[in-house]
DNA sequence: TTTATTTATGTAGTTAACTACGTAAATTTG
DNA sequence: CAAATTTACGTAGTTAACTACATAAATAAA
């Protein structure tokens, strides 16, 4: 137990963070260990194309979750790499229109049992009393009723109507 | 609901990162609203010289979980705002310890009531059915017990065996 | 008691996200 | 329809973590 541990719900943050960092670490060496070349960084790109077909950067971007040049960098990449290919829109000429290549699309299949694996070994972690993934979902529904920082500043509030009330 | 919501599982790193970085910014801002020149990365060191006292680099690298580069990183820094002191343990010349200074020990008290309301926020934010603070502690401990990695490679053992026994 | 190994700290360079800003195309408004 | 605004994309620079390597002190081994 150290003091990460210990401060509990303040250093909630830090605690995510580091889960998210050995599950991505992991993930990395589970494709090496497939003989498969892919970072799990490209995995929302590839996955968001793979279901929606054709998108342009401020799409993709949006759907997940990143800044536009975040992703850019990203569709950098795996054009180098050769998973996806991109024109111009020819109805909007400032648009890019970005798609899984066909050797994208081949990599993809040859992923699909290895995301089966990585699922099922992602259950074995999190399926425990107060599974992750639901606690996940709980949280975020919550933070877009109120975020985070008006949950604290009504509390704030409500402390210095106390002390108003009290004296 | 977007793409990385859907994708769930296989997902999940991207969006614990997702929400430990919210989480974060908010604190951020909190600490502002409060009118406390404080960052949220700071805490792990402050708070680990608050209960521990006097402690080595590494010392503290290994109790907040970084890396000891980045511990340095958030020394200097925390040096420079006159927060934290250090000096040579006399018994090792090879060690620095390092301390709270007057100011840190000042500043602590002033932020421990916005420690408290941002505990009580957390708790308004997390307290759901399969509440967070619970699911993360208990995949810690699966964590502890094997690795992602490794629960991977056994269900990928496990499935070649399959396979062999079927042909 | 030299020599080798380990430990503690530090520096340099990398990575993967970000914000801020700039330009060009499309759209809306006066 | 000309001017202003918005939208889409891109570049530059920042941030907060990391790994790899270097050096010096302490400890262990020959």
């Amino acid at each position: 137990m150290n003091i990460i541990d210990e401060a509990g719900l303040l250093a909630l943050a830090t605690r995510l963070q580091r889960l998210s960092e050995r599950m991505r670490k992991d993930g990395e060496d589970i494709y090496k260990a497939m003989g498969i070349h892919f970072q799990p960084k490209w995995f929302p790109v590839i996955y968001v194309l793979l279901h929606r077909n054709t998108l342009s950067v401020v799409e993709i971007a949006g759907e997940i979750g990143y800044s536009h040049p975040s992703t850019i960098t990203l569709l950098k990449e795996l054009e180098k790499e050769k998973l996806i290919r991109s024109g111009k829109d020819k109805a909007d000429e400032r648009k890019r229109l970005l798609q899984l290549s066909a050797k994208g699309r081949k990599l993809v299949t040859q992923m699909e049992p290895v995301w089966d694996i990585i699922t099922a070994a992602t259950i074995d972690l999190i399926d425990t009393q107060h599974n992750l993934m639901r606690a996940i979902e709980e949280v975020e529904e919550r933070f877009r009723l109120q975020s985070f920082l008006q949950r604290a500043l009504s509390l704030i509030k409500a402390h210095k109507e106390d002390d108003a009330t009290g004296s």
